[in-house]
RNA sequence: GGCGCUAUCGUCUAAUGGUUAGGACGGAGCCCUCUCAAGGCUUUAAUACGGGUUCGACUCCCGUUAGCGCUACCA
């Protein structure tokens, strides 16, 4: 049985990173029939935050992938103290009674690696039960093997075989001296409880792996399998931080960019993973098919924005892709609520707003193009832009724009009438038919760009396009 | 400092030890055209450095350099 989860602590919003490591999740489960788990892991109490959770909840319902299965850490802490008893009464782990600010300053780099406080892994059963007894506080180390040449050992599904020595790791804390599980301890004891079978996470537990093979070992459990996942980073090449980096490492950020879902999730697979053919445009069906650990790069992906511009042009790119060519009945809602934010009341019926949504995004990056360039589509006050008033000041194009406009009352209103009919009076008033064309266009949109004029013609409506060309 | 990981165009990436090192974004240009997009075509740009191994190295090995990670009673 296949199972995976997705395990972030609540001290922040989510990290662009993190939301990768969760799609990587659901795909690997999704590809392969299995539950995809979502885990708060908030035992650093003082970090933890009610709003980062909601920030969580937020970013992972906006992109709506979902999990099947929810658990809080803090609601374990019974299961975490068994396991470090387990460990302790197996005499793999030992009381240190260091006061915890005492080692601060002995901690520096200079002399190589801090290992143990000596003393401490020495100390005899009966000394540390009576020290515990009398009420002295300690951390609750794992005992690391480190004699004998002793390696430890694990194959990652991303970065083939890893091996260190126990002699390089030093007696990481399994309860901190008030009682409480660290990191390590939780998530091994969740993740066998849980009886995950696969650990995909960031590149920067890799050397943390080490310490959980021995946590697993210690506990009696088979490891899960481990799957590193390499880093996002800033173009500089350092991690992305809100503190030096802001929005940017935000999902909200995309949401509130005017993203589809879709398109930002499948711009984060291709940071640190590859179809390996051609593709770049990929459903979330075609992802999921095409998604395995093989495909799973390890150096390090930078995402590629600047101060100026926070969104990569290639998941613009990607954005305006999914927008142009997904069904249009799964792109309105989003417009839908994209006019609805604005205060735009469509002025026609859904037939209509299908037709005309299909007509414009062909050129648009973004849902927030739809209520920005998109603007004149919906409502009558929009301004006329000055490439737009420069067609209007050709000479004999407002008075061909409301001749035109009177001649249209009287007629038919399909692209072929319209067409015709400004032809025709193009010719008349002796000015080449684009100054008509292209007056027609400013003077509907407000704007010099945009689709073929005479669709636009009936995208308008005959009734607003006679007023606009009027009022020119 | 120690340990671990990594290194292909500006960016994302492809390449059973044998390719003119491919694709995409971005940049430049041309075609198309009622504008802008789209599309088509062309172009720009890379194997960090130095040694090996091999008939042959982006690919394997070693070293150097650089970056990242871990080295907490953070996760």
């Amino acid at each position: 049985m296949l199972r995976v989860r997705f395990a972030p602590s609540p001290t922040g919003f989510l990290h662009i990173g993190s939301a990768r490591t969760f799609i990587f999740n659901w795909l690997y489960a999704r590809r392969n029939g299995g539950t995809m788990i979502l885990r708060i892991d908030d035992t650093d109490v003082e970090r933890n935050t009610d709003a980062s959770l909601q920030s969580i909840h937020e970013g992972l319902n906006w992109l709506d992938l979902g999990w099947d299965e929810f658990y809080r850490q803090s609601d374990r802490l019974q299961l975490h103290a068994e396991v470090a008893e387990a460990i302790f009464n197996k005499g793999l782990a030992y009381r240190d009674f260091t006061p915890a600010d005492h080692e601060e300053g002995e901690k520096s780099r200079a002399g190589g690696p801090w290992l143990f406080n000596p003393g401490m892994r020495e100390l005899s059963r009966e000394q540390s039960d009576r020290r515990a007894a009398i009420g002295e506080k300690f951390v609750l180390r794992f005992r690391v093997p480190r004699d004998g040449g002793r390696q430890v050992r694990f194959t990652d599904l991303v970065y083939g075989e890893q091996t260190k020595a126990g002699a390089d790791i030093e007696d990481f804390a399994l309860l901190r001296s008030d009682g409480t599980p660290t990191y390590h301890l939780a998530s091994c004891a969740d993740d066998a409880d849980l009886k995950i079978s696969h650990v995909i996470r960031g590149q920067d537990h890799l050397s943390n792996t080490f310490k959980h093979v021995l946590i697993f070992e210690g506990a009696g459990v088979p490891p899960p399998l481990f799957a590193h996942l390499p880093l996002l980073v800033a173009p500089d090449g350092t991690k992305l931080s809100k503190r030096k980096h802001g929005a940017v490492v935000s999902v909200t950020t995309y949401r509130d960019a005017g993203f589809l879902p879709q398109a930002y999730v499948n711009f984060l697979c291709l940071l640190g993973w590859s179809p390996k053919d051609d593709r770049e445009q990929m459903s979330r069906q075609d992802l999921i098919d095409a998604f395995s650990f093989g495909g799973v790069n390890r150096s390090n992906a930078v995402v590629n924005f600047t101060e100026q511009d926070p969104i990569d042009q290639k998941a613009l790119w990607l954005n305006s892709q999914h927008l142009r060519t997904m069904p249009v009945a799964e792109l309105l809602p989003y417009v839908e609520a994209e006019l609805a934010k604005a205060g735009f009341k469509i002025p026609y019926d859904d037939e209509w707003l299908e037709r005309t949504v299909d007509l414009i995004r062909a050129r648009y990056f973004t849902l927030h193009d739809f209520v920005t360039r998109g603007r004149a589509y919906f409502v009558d006050e929009f301004p006329i832009e000055p490439d737009a008033l420069e067609k209007l000041n050709k000479p004999g194009a407002r008075e061909g724009l409301r001749e035109l406009g009177k001649r249209l009352t009287a007629e038919q209103f399909t692209e072929q009438t319209v067409e015709s009919e400004l032809r025709k009076l193009a010719e008349e008033l002796g000015v080449k038919a684009g100054i008509l064309i292209n007056g027609a266009r400013a003077a509907l949109t407000g704007q010099s760009v945009g689709p073929s004029a005479f669709h636009l013609f009936i995208a308008i409506g005959k009734e607003r396009a006679v007023a606009r060309l009027c009022g020119v």
